[in-house]
RNA sequence: GCGAGCGUCGCCAAGCGGUUAAGGCAGCGGCUUGUGGUGCCGCCAUACGGGGGUUCGAUUCCCCUCGCUCGCC
């Protein structure tokens, strides 16, 4: 059976664990959002954690071409089957996605964020909920960014030194100092299954010394992260940086990937480089990360990139494309992009994408999907998110069928009639 | 019927003797990669209600005409 040809049934069986927090809706039946409060002088954190989890990476097949692996990484929250997309939810909420919703595209591990959960409602509401699961209603496994890379890219920074990072709040202006132990507290509070080391990701284009400053600051920000780290039953990653530096990025793997943690990521990617740039730093940075170890691109979520880099021995991906793109109108078909704005689909009353198992395909047409963006309906941003993660989840979940049954190539592309791997999609 | 005003892109609207005839909305396309529900970038009137004149030159001045609006009978 294709992962996605599933009836309503096995459907809602598989959404189940995803939602089983949350009440039933049956009359009478009460549901408490916080677990009891911890005893005094007990640690601050959710308590819905038990005890240290090893967080084991089990490699089920291989691809005899390539790089490629599939395999399972496992979490206090349950399993992330790679290679796997996973969904952004920056403030808590993959916007415009209702969990059920979410949990129906194939997601199984879900982004949230340090800095804006920092900032808004704050992680000390977060953790007074039962921590970020409770709070958001995802009952799979959750990883949080650490903020270092939307201050970089989003805060308007006051002053960078080797503590950390000064920035006004774009809230409400306040001055907020965030540092590896800061970023370590708070994540700690959020409760995700993985943590993401604190790290300095330098904008492209950036001097061969700027980028080597970068990471010298990530290196050590990632040791005071793993002496900051004390929270059982979560996980850190570390970040390889060095931008398009061979070198640097040698450095950097070699260093990371001795501190010996549960996963390992590559970031600095995704920042304004041309795309060739990108396959080679995929191609170069792959092959120097530790085997046993899950590897993390970020902000790696187009089809192509992502299998290239899955082909270089890669695992995880996030990226905020699929929603951003589906909420301004774009739907993402095999790999074409549609924008669904245009006239051409005023009057075409077949379904987005035929072969395509959401809840956007199955139920409406692209007239009416054009009707609902044309008219700024938000039903149309959310059908159009839908579509878009399930298109990058059931691509990712193709890539470990593929792998597994030896048919994957850099070049996948399972859409295309020809392909030898046609019937993963 | 008389008086006044107005008619510039699908809509709103500058220009008031020499302009590549602003701009906004709409429309037609494009862009967005560890997320400010945004944003950005192209394209879109040889044409100024119609017809005559004056002038080297008229969307801009004059006459006629058509249409709309507001007053007064």
């Amino acid at each position: 059976m294709s992962p996605d040809s599933q009836s309503s049934a096995e459907a809602a069986a598989a959404v189940a664990p995803f939602i089983s927090g949350l009440p039933s809706g049956r009359p009478g039946e009460s549901w408490s959002p916080a677990p009891q409060p911890a005893a005094a002088g007990a640690p601050t954190f959710p308590t819905i954690q038990e005890g240290a989890h090893p967080f084991r990476f089990t490699i089920t097949a291989r691809c005899p071409h390539t790089r490629a692996r599939c395999g399972c990484f496992h979490t206090p929250h349950g399993p992330v089957h790679t290679p796997r997309f996973m969904p952004v939810g920056t403030a808590a909420t993959v916007k415009g996605v209702a969990i059920p919703q979410l949990a129906e595209t194939g997601a199984e591990m879900v982004l949230a964020n340090t800095y804006h959960l920092h900032l808004q409602p704050g992680e000390a509401v977060v953790a007074e909920a039962g921590g970020l699961h409770r709070f958001m209603g995802w009952q799979g496994p959750l990883l949080t960014d650490s903020g270092g890379f939307q201050v970089f890219s989003l805060g308007a920074i006051n002053r960078i030194d080797d503590d950390g990072v000064v920035f006004r709040s774009p809230r409400d202006g306040a001055r907020i100092t965030l540092t590896p132990e800061r970023s370590m507290a708070i994540q700690m509070a959020l409760g995700a299954d993985v943590a993401m080391a604190f790290d300095q990701c330098p904008p492209y284009p950036a001097s061969e010394a700027d980028v080597a400053a970068a990471c010298r600051r990530t290196h050590a920000w990632l040791e005071r992260c793993v002496v900051a780290h004390a929270r059982p039953g979560q996980a850190l990653f570390g970040i390889v940086q060095g931008g398009c530096y061979p070198a640097l990025r040698a450095e950097s793997a070699r260093v990371v990937a001795g501190f010996d943690l549960p996963g390992i990521a590559v970031g600095g990617v995704s920042v304004g480089e041309p795309v060739e740039e990108m396959h080679r730093i995929v191609r170069q940075v792959g092959p120097l990360l530790p085997e046993a170890k899950p590897h993390y691109l970020m902000g790696v979520g187009s089809l192509r990139e992502m299998a290239i880099a899955v082909a270089q021995g890669f695992d995880l991906f996030d990226c905020v494309l699929p929603t951003r793109l589906g909420r301004h109108g774009t739907a993402l078909v095999g790999d074409e992009r549609w924008n669904l704005r245009n006239a051409r689909f005023r009057h075409d009353h077949t379904p987005l994408d035929p072969t395509c198992p959401c809840l956007a395909c199955r139920l409406h047409s692209r007239a009416y999907l054009h009707h609902l963006i044309r008219s700024e309906e938000m039903l149309g941003r959310t059908l159009l998110s839908l579509h878009n993660l399930t298109t990058l989840l059931r691509f990712t979940r193709a890539m470990g069928q593929a792998i597994a049954e030896g048919c994957f190539a850099e070049d996948f592309a399972p859409w295309e009639p020809g392909s030898p791997a046609a019937h993963t999609w």
